[in-house]
DNA sequence: TCATAAGGTTACTTTTTGTAACTTACTCTA
DNA sequence: TAGAGTAAGTTACAAAAAGTAACCTTATGA
């Protein structure tokens, strides 16, 4: 990672275009693509969400309310409605009764996952922070 | 990514373990080292402040407010400390008068950025959602 | 003596998040 | 036939987090 004195002005790189979406601060920061990026599925609990259906194959709500332990109906519902508008999952209604709704990852999720795991792994590799707490983790 | 059928039996795997750190899915989640991993430095704030300390060598206070745009004082003030107990940045005082603190990126703040560059540039690549968005960004 | 400066802190307001009770539509049991 | 149960959510309300704007400190220059 090339740095910049903090004297100098900011030259415009296709780097840095890439960095914030837009080389002027100024803008809405909506537009910084790493900062979308890392907002849609980084939330704690969406983190678990994606985490149980890579885990299993499909869930229902009830389900994967009671693996991603302490969620609530409302805050579960929300979450799930983000990650289905954003790609992340898709939701499978029945019209049976009562209702049966199964939750998945799509293809994108599936390697969202891995991604999650590759940084995760990345991290407890590097991370003074999480290196700290390996033992409490009880992996290594 | 393999799954496992909805109706069987979470089977104990060291994947498993490594992405919710423990088994029992009652644990309370600050157990889950992805969990962890990615609230520490992805919220909107922070991803900011570490982007530009990648671009700039270092910056103070009221530089970084002034690139880090529409943040206050404390927010600021706030993140630059969790950042700086977390291992990816560096404060810097000296005594002077008026005060001045220099930011700047740790080793390991410098490789994160690394990875949230490469996280963003293959979410622009696979993710649907920000593909949809790519003409706006003005990138590719 | 008043303004300015840097790097914050503090009291207060607004927004977001979480909680727990309720809903709907049907079926099963007493 | 009244009542309970069931799945997948909503809704009204409370708690927590985030944001805002004024203030602090120590010194220097006008």
């Amino acid at each position: 990672m090339e740095t910049v004195a903090e004297n100098q002005k900011v030259r415009i790189t296709k780097k840095l275009e890439k960095m914030f979406g837009h080389i002027d601060y100024k803008n809405p920061p909506e537009l910084c693509p790493v900062r979308d990026v890392m907002s849609v599925a980084s939330d704690q609990w969406s983190v678990l969400i994606i985490l149980w259906l890579g885990y299993f194959e499909k869930l229902r709500f009830n389900k994967l309310k009671k693996y991603v332990y302490g969620i609530s109906n409302k805050v579960l519902s929300q979450r799930l409605k983000v990650l289905e508008a954003d790609g992340y999952i898709s939701r499978k209604a029945f019209a049976e009764v009562p209702i049966r709704v199964e939750y998945s990852l799509t293809e994108f999720g599936h390697s969202y996952v891995e991604k999650l795991l590759e940084l995760t792994e990345w991290m407890q590799l590097n991370c003074p922070k999480v290196l700290a707490n390996r033992e409490r983790y009880g992996l290594f």
